[in-house]
DNA sequence: CTCCCTGCAAACTATTTGCACCGTC
DNA sequence: GACGGTGCAAATAGTTTGCAGGGAG
């Protein structure tokens, strides 16, 4: 809980630093974002953020999330089914694993990207600035129910 | 040219073992995708599959395209951004490259992917069938273009 | 008091679907 | 000849935009 708190004050300033407006609305975007360990779709945030304000408009919701992602404080997970996630817990890339049964995001760790990263550098000239690793299968709990 | 026509010949093997009738169109398609070394959009398939058929219709490539994605003769690159791209050659997961200036697309080898993918068997008991790396960044073209 | 932000509706884009006709097998 | 494939137009889904009024700084 310390941990969330730090984190959405980290977004606040950030967006104070952008001189971004603090709403209502808004600081209950970011709250929810900063929150969500379970990568939530705008959907998600959308009905979230109703709760508290149920005159909020989906197109606020993704103004914010597009703000958001323009000054890198939320990850978007972009699967190709249409179906974006956001991650405003850690915003950074990192790995991912998806069970494509209940939908299930988890994070795993994988220190050998790091190395990855750096012999791709080498071998292809490309300067590297970003990346995305996810992994698609059945989670042990979905595995159980057949 | 050899491995293009063997790559080509499978994929209409593949269609016949699942019942699905060869049309001119269809085979222009296929023949696009075998070829593609350069990760093409439905809508690059569509403009060249024009040249040789030119009532063709964007559904049609799409029912195809589909059609392949559901035999596995095709893999599907989704980038959030809505510009789906498609690799007919190699149509198994595999890491790629891609510049944000100039959208080239390359495949780097990457032999580490193989571990990783055990590591995280072990360590979250997750059943993967599926995978996605693709790192971002600048190509040595346009690095030097700055 | 000044703009930025919000909420509504309409616009947009990529993709999918319904249906009549056509052509492969 | 049967039935899957094609091409057209319309439908759909997710996201974006324009604009008027409201509220943060």
């Amino acid at each position: 809980m310390v941990d969330t708190e730090n984190r959405l004050n980290t977004m606040i300033q950030k967006l104070r630093e952008n001189d971004y407006r603090i709403t209502p609305q808004r600081l209950a975007i970011l709250k929810i974002l900063a929150v969500s360990e379970n990568h939530p779709s705008v959907e998600k945030v959308y009905e979230k953020v109703k709760k508290n304000f149920p005159t909020t408009s989906l197109a606020t919701v993704y103004k914010n999330i597009a703000m958001l992602k323009e000054i890198n404080e939320v990850l978007e997970l972009g699967f190709g089914d249409g179906s974006n996630r956001y991650d405003g817990n850690k915003p950074y890339p990192h790995p991912h694993v998806v069970c494509t049964e209940c939908k299930k995001i988890i994070d795993p760790d994988l220190v050998a990207l790091e190395d990855m990263t750096r012999e791709l550098t080498r071998e292809t000239g490309f300067k590297i600035v970003n990346h995305r690793l996810d992994f698609f299968g059945i989670c042990p709990d979905c595995q159980k129910k057949k």
